[in-house]
RNA sequence: GCCAACGUAGCUCAGCCGGUAGAGCAGCUGAUUCGUAAUCAGCAGGUCCAGGGUUCGAGUCCCUGCGUUGGCUCCA
């Protein structure tokens, strides 16, 4: 065993020091007058508390307060002076942990008689500044389980004490202390608490212990933390910035759906919306066409006896809307999967049918708790660009192939990222045949690989039915959204006794594969909204082309206008009220109308059309044989830029 | 479902310690005929979420329900 540690310091340097030595005492001669800053050690990417030993070589590094990565150390450290906040000013509460993830938010939680209120929530940030304007030391201290247990129990900390127990054996344990505080913690924690810049309480909540209802309710409170206050500034302006992009808002001010009481989480899509809506059914119709699907319409509403073959009168009925007419017990669809079973059946089919890919864009009822319904991204009533493909076992790698093919050229025509991927395999419960899931898993895995894209591996995260495949993309401001979905499937085929004729005769089981692109068109509906921040490409567009009369007078002329559009196949409309062309601008601005025409005296004699791109402006008088020409292209080709410059 | 906050005109919001409801925008009417992000004036608009209670009197206080929002998807 080596006697000395070889850090590779971020110069290039490799820097001999002894063993047992910490981040903190080696801070100075790394940072010089900058050690007092230093939050954390970074020792190949992982963490080493400020006063933990470095545990062996490698490159390494000491953060100060002026990393962003430093925040989420900060932001675990203020943690701690909440829950001292708390304890300070509520003697007798028990206190339970705080967050994991502390990228954004931290949080903790406590056994406390009543809900804290936003009072509280003040008076404990006061007594949060004032911990830190005490600037306390963090210390570390690693104690054996039975140090540990006496110190919890002597302050009657019984929640730390179960939390304790469930530290697995062999695991060292630490404790931080700063003031009288004390927490069982992993760490790693800033030097002194006067190192927590700017922090700001969010909200407060109830939260179960240990995150299962049946277990006790405690009082969480939330809270972020920076280094300096512009960092915390800039928090809540990405924050406003998540609020101006918000679906709900957008569909609201745009007049694209809205949700009525009396049909709780089920969206009304309005005029403009559904013509948005069935853009987007219209676009995977055309890809079908390309990609070699068929569509099918199938019921509403089954007889129970379908879900207890399909398994999700077992597996899913809490999430079912149930109805009986004549003693009969029945139940709207909550996927389209079984359909897709029963239509397969109707024929005898052979190897030379398959694949066999149905797709249905059919209406489908998930019952959700009323606590978890959110906007359109979380509802009760919904389609998805679903389709089944029913195929021979051989079939699945070329099926996976051309399904990539889709989810790609779909994510490009929005602007999305590329997708990350997740790879999700076989989990603990699981049915059929490890053979089978092995071969399946094998032959995901080497689409994946012969595409030459990467991908994450979920083990243990797949269906029960099957593994999958998952496609997360990332918006405009940086947020993952999960998209598409493709699940292999062993099981249903079985269950519906669903076979083939093979080439050499015998009869066989095809393998479905479940598969969606946009998934939801609701859910997609509102991510793509705030992905586009209500600004929908032209195509989409419920309204694009808006024609502005400079005044009354031109008012049949720009109608004249506007029809030649409409001919054109394009979404045209006339702003013939009696205002002045500034506020008519302004209104079709503010309506996110991509082209705005304004004809006059000048254009009309001319035979042009003034054209306004939404976020170019002006761009001058222009024929309006042209205008028609280009727009017509645009939306043909759905294309991101209307106006190119050197066409 | 559970915890908390919220619910006032179509929208955004004000309404103090309980004393009988207000603004801006939108709408309607009229005047103005206008050249690239708001013309002026007038009018109309309310089951203050619903139901119950306290009170001489409730938008305001209490209870119940509904809806919305943020959480409850832990892991010292």
């Amino acid at each position: 065993m080596a006697e000395r540690l070889q850090l590779q310091l971020p110069n290039g340097e490799v820097r001999e020091v002894p063993q047992g030595i910490t981040p903190l005492e080696l801070a100075p001669e790394l940072l010089g007058e900058a050690a007092k800053d230093a939050v954390v050690g970074l020792l190949d990417g992982q963490w080493v508390d400020l006063r933990a030993p470095i545990p062996r070589s490698g490159p390494f590094r000491i953060l100060t307060v002026r990393d962003p990565e430093a925040g989420d150390v900060i932001r675990h450290s203020a943690e701690h002076v909440l829950a001292d906040a708390v304890e300070r000013l509520f003697p007798g509460t028990i206190i339970d942990a705080g967050r994991q993830d502390h990228s954004e938010k931290f949080q903790y939680d406590f056994r406390h008689p009543r809900p804290f209120t936003p009072e509280d929530l003040a008076r404990i940030e006061e007594e949060m500044a004032r911990i830190v304007a005490e600037d306390l030391p963090f210390t570390r201290q690693v104690v054996t389980r039975q140090q540990a247990w006496e110190l919890f129990k002597a302050r009657g900390e019984e929640l730390k004490l179960i939390r304790l127990a469930e530290i697995p054996e062999g695991e060292e344990i630490t404790v931080f202390r700063h003031g009288e505080f004390v927490d069982l913690c992993r760490g790693p924690h800033v030097q002194r608490t006067g190192q927590i810049g700017a922090f700001k309480l969010l909200e407060t909540s109830g939260a179960y212990f240990k995150g299962d209802e049946r277990n006790e309710m405690l009082q969480r409170i939330y809270g972020t933390a920076f280094a300096t206050r512009e960092e915390l500034e800039a928090y809540f302006a990405r924050l406003e910035e998540a609020r101006r992009r918000d679906h709900r808002r957008l569909g609201r001010e745009l007049d694209l759906f809205s949700f009525h009481p009396l049909a709780p989480a089920s969206p009304f899509f309005h005029p403009k919306g559904a013509i948005v809506y069935n853009e987007l059914v219209a676009l995977m119709r055309e890809l079908y066409q390309r990609y070699g699907y068929q569509e099918v319409i199938t019921p509403q509403l089954f007889d129970a006896e379908l879900w207890q073959v399909s398994g999700h009168w077992e597996a899913y009925r809490e999430n079912m809307f149930l109805t009986e007419v004549e003693g009969r017990a029945f139940s709207i669809k909550p996927m389209n999967c079984p359909s897709h079973c029963l239509i397969y059946k109707v024929a005898a089919r052979s190897y030379r049918d398959l694949p066999l890919r149905l797709a249905d864009f059919g209406r489908l009822h998930r019952f959700e708790r009323s606590g978890v319904v959110q906007g359109l991204t979380r509802v009760r009533s919904f389609s998805q660009d679903d389709a089944h493909i029913f195929c021979l076992p051989e079939q699945i790698g070329p099926e996976i192939d051309r399904l990539f093919d889709l989810m790609f050229e779909v994510y490009g025509l929005f602007r999305f990222t590329e997708p990350t991927i997740y790879l999700s395999t076989k989990p603990e419960k699981a049915i059929g045949d490890a053979e089978l899931w092995a071969q399946a898993e094998a032959t995901l895995e080497g689409c994946l690989k012969s595409r030459g894209v990467s991908y994450t591996l979920n083990p243990g995260e797949g269906a029960f039915y099957g593994p999958k495949i998952d496609f997360v993309v990332q918006d405009a401001i940086g947020r993952e959204w999960q998209l598409g979905t493709i699940q292999l499937d062993f099981n249903l085929p079985h269950r519906f006794a669903l076979t083939y004729a093979a080439e050499d005769g015998t009869e066989k089981t095809p393998v479905m594969i479940h598969r969606a692109v946009l998934g939801s068109i609701e859910r997609f509906f509102g991510v793509m909204l705030e992905h586009f921040a209500g600004d929908l490409p032209f195509w989409l567009a419920p309204e694009q082309v808006r024609v502005l009369p400079v005044s009354d007078k031109f008012l049949s002329g720009a109608q004249e206008v506007a029809r030649r559009f409409q001919a054109a196949g394009l979404r045209a409309q006339v702003d013939g009220r009696n205002e002045k062309l500034g506020a008519k601008i302004r209104d079709g601005e503010l309506a996110k109308v991509p082209v705005l025409l304004v004809v006059g005296a000048k254009e009309l004699e001319q035979g042009t059309v003034s054209v306004r791109l939404r976020h170019r402006g002006d761009l001058g008088p222009q024929p309006l044989e042209e205008v028609l020409r280009r727009l017509g292209q645009a939306k043909a080709h759905r294309r991101a830029v209307l106006w190119e410059e050197d066409e």
